[in-house]
DNA sequence: CTCGCATCTGACAACGTTGTCCAGGCTCTA
DNA sequence: TAGAGCCTGGACAACGTTGTCAGATGCGAG
């Protein structure tokens, strides 16, 4: 049992024998602490056959680098944060990928966690992560006040926003072209002939869903369409109230022929909604979902590059890092727009 | 600035002022080293007012404790590590979020990473997580040899496998009743008729995969039916094989009439399959998936929680750590068949 | 056989924090 | 008023690693 670790041992109350450390190493292999050192990080000017008695230590100990003490030293952890709403959406799972991937291209590790759209929890997790020094962020942002990210920045944490822009703070953002987007997917059903056509989003308080707002409303002036009130849901996009929103404006007098739904989640419900119903009703969506093709019919939507949207901003992260990048800077990727069927359909009316 | 910093600046070649520290806030509050570590952790013996000045202090200087020196001091890293297979897999999403969820609730942060079912990837990950001292990792082990991770273990690493298996180790392992499972929802299909049975299911070196090929074997077994070779596919899931698998035992004189799918990935492809042809193949799949009731028909699946999954092996492993915890335990969850359509269909021939 | 040079090796400090322990000042009581 | 006891604050070492620098070792040449 190393020598030097036994109270540590007792303080943790760890039941098992603690860590050996390089200077464990070392005592074993007969050499001094550094040239451990020097033989885990592959440093020159060490002989083979020390070499091979100090691996033949470790692997004998067991030893493994203690990378907080290394941290501690070098000043760099070689690890990036993910804040993201939500770890089940499949919306972020091609993203935090592609972080991930570019992540390890530049070998370091990912640490993430989800705010569930809490502001107050983003902070604390964002900032629990700069408490362990990561290089840099990349951040989802659920809140609208980011100032608090400041003293970081300006201590050297790399960050960018994605999906999302930062609040009150200048910083690099990758965002989809959420208005763009919108706005095709809404000109698309207007192109097939629908004027009654309803807009279910999330809070506009979200910056892509008030954008996407946006878009929806540019395409209807353009046609030269006023727009009513009752054909539009802003607010929480849970099931229950998507639902009754969609029925809502599926009901009356004037019913909406088609619906354009803010995001995947939405669709998803209307689509079990418009699944009930005998009439048909033109829909198209926003963010693209698995199976959307197999439904019957096959769901019409605008499709983000989640993937796309992970990779440049970890790019870009790993570029404020070298310190080629200056300027903040605002990139916005293009939407797609997917034609399967269920925005073509003709109004209903 | 930070006059006990400037050299790290060099170093790293920081570009942007360095970090305060303790020091540096002790200074400017003109208090001792240990009186703001008291304040920072809310520890008890401080009056008002030096608490005060050095609150002030911290707010001006925009100090943030380094957790690094704190682990390194105190032992513990509250964060623990999960490895799993595919970020972007929708059957990981909830899994990875409740271990998320348990982790906070124990006040730990989580570090992921995905292996993409390479088992040196898996190992690198584990051991770069463990250089880190994360207190436990919970895995989804992509290879079948985890003696890697004793020394690990035996330094404390509390250490939880779920969904498959430890290879060639003594731990605690997580898991659905895969055999079960299979074994169930071969004998729905048999109770609707079916003997043509078809089965396409992963690599049998994955356990997951074995152990549904094993229900399928048993329940086929149990109605006196034997297994046609040309029956079955055991291989690689990606699409296009997939794809020939299930056309190829559509084919010929004595096509199957129904299919048991070995898991999510394989049960979209043979949905897609399925959905070319007219006549009517029943379907039964291994794991849940989103809009599997909207399809048409919907698609009967043996579903496992996976959400249960990743909280029960959570909080094992944080038993572990409290010390609760003695042998090593396997625990097997049980799984649900929902009736959707799919499998309901009697035999078309 | 000795000197000089190149190559290897190790002692030591520092990274930023926390645990230990003691000093000094205060209050309260006899 | 003196002594005891409590409370607050600070000096110091230690955590495990890496950078610096000087010392040791070995080899070849004169």
């Amino acid at each position: 049992m190393p020598e030097t670790t036994r109270r540590a041992d007792r303080l943790t109350g760890n039941r098992y024998g603690n860590r050996p450390t390089m200077k464990d190493v070392a005592a074993r292999a007969g050499v001094g602490l550094k040239t451990v050192s020097r033989v885990v990080n592959g440093e020159p000017g060490v002989t083979p056959d020390t070499e091979r008695r100090v691996r033949e230590a470790i692997d004998a100990l067991g030893f493994r680098r203690n990378d907080s003490a290394r941290v501690l030293r070098k000043g760099r952890t070689a690890s990036i944060g993910l804040i993201l709403e939500d770890l089940a959406d499949p919306f972020y799972g091609p993203l935090s990928r592609a972080v991930e991937e570019v992540a390890r291209a530049h070998g370091a590790l990912l640490i993430n966690g989800s705010s569930a759209e809490d502001p107050e929890r983003e902070q604390e997790l964002a900032l629990a992560l700069c408490a362990r020094r990561v290089d840099g962020l990349v951040v989802i942002p659920a809140g609208d006040d980011h100032r608090y990210l400041e003293p970081e920045m300006r201590a050297g944490v790399a960050t960018v926003f994605v999906d999302r822009p930062a609040g009150r703070i200048d910083a690099d953002v990758v965002l989809s072209d959420n208005y763009g987007g919108a706005r095709d997917g809404v000109a698309h059903l207007i192109a097939h002939g629908h004027r009654r056509i309803g807009f279910i989003g999330d809070m506009p308080r979200i910056h892509t869903a008030a954008e996407r707002l946006r878009g929806y409303r540019a395409a209807m002036e353009d046609a030269g369409i006023t727009v009513a009130e009752r054909w539009m849901s802003l607010g929480a996009t849970d099931p229950e109230r998507v639902r009754r929103a969609a029925e809502e404006m599926l009901a009356g007098p004037d019913p909406v022929t088609a619906v354009f739904a803010g995001n995947n989640r939405v669709t998803v419900t209307v689509v079990r909604v418009l699944a009930e119903r005998s009439r048909r009703v033109a829909l198209v969506g926003f963010d693209d979902f698995e199976l959307a093709d197999l439904l019957q019919p096959g769901v019409t939507v605008v499709a983000q590059d989640s993937a796309a949207l992970g990779r440049t901003a970890a790019e870009r992260l790993f570029r404020q890092l070298d310190g080629t990048l200056i300027a903040p800077e605002r990139i916005e990727l293009p939407t797609r727009l997917i034609t399967r069927g269920s925005g073509e359909l003709p109004p209903a009316d």
